[in-house]
DNA sequence: ATGGGTTTTGCAAACGTTTGCTGACACAAA
DNA sequence: TTTGTGTCAGCAAACGTTTGCAAAACCCAT
């Protein structure tokens, strides 16, 4: 099957069914195809079909100014997040008859630039950013650009760009409301990068939810980035200045497994000794030990609501604010409440120390 | 600053620059930039600067017939497989300036046969498939397309495009030496779909290792797909069958977690009872619990490779046959001698009954 | 000065579509 | 028959580049 092909173009279907090649542009574009003899239409399917005839998206997004394609720009693919959010992206675009353009900034300003540049060069209907910055002067170039932007993920603070987002806010006063019912006080909270809106705002809601408890100047540490070594750095840094904590709350999931890792380092056993939570339920967060409680948003829907708000934009539809989804929180096996024991200090590296105790899954 | 941008050509920059238009192309492309005047050069570069210029690739691609873009097909883009392997992907393409669009099949053939027309109507350069089956039919279609194929993670049986894949065997080979090094003797395989290369080959590994290692005709229970929930039901069957197995070999990580839980349902521990090894090392394998005792390739490096034969091919290149990555074993906590209890067979839903013992990790 | 050779620039024709206009034709009403 | 009203197909001009070809400009040696 699928002979040789040495491009067969819309001239070639004409002249093989006897018209007018700009008839066959017609025939074959749904828009206009109402404007044909229905007669004349098939012929030209048919031809086409026979002659193998592929569109030339180059020749028409040169003419029709739409490439039928939208850029996504994440800071780094191989992240967990990711892929559910792309898969929503992509299957809705998909849908819609656009493909999606992804590429990598490595968290490289200059490698950001140079994408969007790329994008845009390749003329893409709309652009959905997982990259932007507090204050972020790469986006600034762009956002008068020929391409709506939508974020996502995370917003900057120049408010121009609409962003789709979970509710950290409530997300995070989930948390502290549970771990509140558990009995503990003397929680700390492990920051992320307070240049990003995931770790200014959460950070935000950690003080906002200790103070609606009662509790001002609750301890904060700041990890320098979403990895779970800076959170193992920053969570060994809070229990060094605050000993008698008795829960963490860290602003992502990375950084609560680098909690698990500071805690075993120390002795401390979670949810024993000290209860963590984490923000995000990455895949598999319930397997890993102790399974962790986490506050989890729907990284598909957030993705499929980022496209749905671009192609608005793209249909030239003002939109309006943010969107923000729904946090819920889901327990598991990394709270308890909190153990009697006070004045711990003890370093020592004991294995193990930090098992769970046995309970059922899921 | 950007100033509202009313797309600006190359004539525009002409005639601000005082030149003819096509010497502004020739002094913006690096390829025939040596052919005009330093000086022009300078002069068109600064205009093109300050008017804000941005080439329209449409334009371009339409001329040249090059894209500079590759389309990259996945089965399911929420595989946690698939970031690390895009990631590598996309940075060497990005390198070579050429920008990645991924599309997400679903598993889905009519779906698959959509996005590979829409991508070679958007005149990519060349295509990526980690999407082949081992019988394929969509795939045949498009390897005289106008577009060069690289097969990625899974390869089809025609061997028509070249393939860059884990050296299956070899790894299968590994897990195998190394639970019969601990002292199995009865072990068992819970295959993956033997409608996709990756189930084929390492199913054909643990036979040709079982074989090596004396022991002909060892039980096998295929699992409906690469999934943990398959994964739990081939090992149950597996188990059913054969109650005395001391060691399961599952061909991926996800089957191995399905065998986690089959182990909990009836009450085994893992490696207490039943030792288990996986296929891949997918992100956090370290830890899930018990750590799995796993085989590991560079997924990156398997993403980097298929861009760089890719490239390769795209330049017109003849390539040798696949590329086939060295697989290394990591040992983990779901490993151990076989015990020398015999004829079990209790099902009991003992909570907690797979947890490993304590062990340093790392 | 003249001529030969080498850069450097301008000209214009593609590349494959889409789409506003015009013309052809058919049919119905006058 | 003429006129009017539609429907449908053809014509040709874009869209923004790249690039072969040829003219022009320059440099140097004669």
């Amino acid at each position: 099957m699928a002979a040789k092909r040495p491009t067969v173009t819309i001239k070639e279907v004409a002249e093989a069914a006897g018209v007018h090649f700009s008839t066959v542009s017609r025939a074959l574009s749904p828009a206009t195809r109402a404007r044909v003899n229905p007669a004349i239409v098939a012929r030209v399917e048919e031809t086409a079909r026979r002659l193998g005839y592929r569109a030339n998206t180059a020749a028409s997004s040169l003419r029709t100014r739409r490439s039928h394609m939208v850029g996504l720009v994440v800071p780094d693919l191989a992240s967990l997040l990711f892929p559910a959010i792309l898969n929503g992206i992509e299957h809705t675009l998909q849908e819609q008859g656009y493909l999606t353009i992804v590429a990598d900034t490595a968290n490289d300003p200059e490698r950001h630039r140079r994408i969007l540049s790329a994008m845009v060069e390749r003329q893409v209907d709309g652009l959905i950013l997982a990259s932007a910055m507090l204050h972020d002067a790469v986006l600034d170039e762009w956002l008068d650009g020929p391409a709506p932007i939508v974020l996502i993920n995370r917003t900057d603070d120049s408010g121009r760009a609409p962003a789709v987002l979970s509710d950290d806010l409530r997300g995070i006063g989930l948390a502290m409301e549970h771990l509140a019912g558990l009995g503990h006080v003397r929680i700390g909270h492990v920051a992320g990068p307070q240049t990003l809106s995931t770790g200014a705002t959460r950070r935000r809601g950690f003080a906002a939810a200790g103070a609606a408890l009662g509790r001002r100047a609750l301890p904060v540490a700041e990890a320098a980035s979403f990895s779970r070594e800076a959170g193992r750095l920053a969570c060994a840094a809070l229990l060094d200045a605050h000993p008698a904590t008795t829960a963490v709350v860290a602003a992502n999931d990375l950084l609560a497994l680098g909690c698990y890792d500071a805690l075993t380092a120390r002795g401390l056993a979670c949810p024993g000794d000290v209860s963590v939570t984490g923000y995000n339920d990455l895949p598999l967060m319930d397997l890993v030990d102790p399974p962790l409680t986490t506050v989890r948003f729907r990284h598909r829907d957030m993705g499929a609501e980022a496209a749905r708000l671009l192609l608005a934009r793209m249909a030239g539809q003002e939109t309006a604010g943010d969107v923000l989804l729904r946090p819920e929180l889901v327990l598991r096996g990394s709270t308890a409440p909190p153990s009697a024991a006070v004045g711990r200090g003890g370093a020592g590296p004991a294995a193990g120390g930090r098992r769970s105790p046995p309970r059922a899954r899921r």
